[in-house]
DNA sequence: AAAACCAGTTTTTTCTACAAACCTATTATA
DNA sequence: TATAATAGGTTTGTAGAAAAAACTGGTTTT
């Protein structure tokens, strides 16, 4: 192993997929179209007000799409992974083979 | 993808390994044997301080082993993966990979 | 003698995850 | 009808952790 091989490659991991929780939440969904609160509620087991911390920085980062809407005259609240969220997603995973064992 | 696979896994990512800096060191001494307080400093372009909790922290973890020696009259200080340590770097992985996209 | 090096430790600052409490409105239930 | 639970959060507080800066004690170089 050279030193340029592997040289800083911890500065190219993006802190805002590398959190464990929001790995999962973008994992989540990469593979289903739409997910909504609840069902990342129950999933992950968090509480409401940390979920919806994590959501918040993905919709700042531009990672996902947040729609609400009423069904009936009860809130609801859907997301979607963006394509910049699915690139990201993509290129953290790349930086970070560099760094797992051969 | 159903809940029950994605279910909690967050949870099993070792914190200790998750950190990208100690990722980093942890992948270095896979592949080398030994390697010095100095070598890590460089390569990684850290400060002394911090690299010094990241060692800390990887040896109270039992990941890593400390040898303290006197090269003439300076200190010189190396480290070694432990079995332990290689171990637990190898289960970080198995779980990364249940959140990495197919 | 002064400056710089080695291998850190200690201190301080900054950031973050997370939980708990609170909120507004709606709907189910006893 | 009261109350409990649901939906989808916001606000507030805390604990831990990463990181830099300053300090240390000895050594070596200039």
């Amino acid at each position: 192993m050279s030193k340029s091989q592997v040289n800083q490659i911890h500065n190219s991991i993006n802190r805002v997929v590398h959190e464990p929780v929001r790995l999962a939440i973008l994992k989540i969904m990469t593979s289903a179209k739409k997910v909504d609160f609840n069902f990342l509620l129950t999933t992950l087991g968090l509480t409401k007000g940390n979920l919806a911390t994590h959501i918040n920085k993905l919709e700042t980062a531009d990672f996902i799409e947040v729609k609400k809407e009423f069904r009936g005259k009860m809130p609801h609240t859907s997301y979607r992974i963006t394509r910049t969220g699915r690139r990201q997603f993509q290129k953290y995973w790349e930086n970070m083979k560099e760094l797992a064992p051969e």
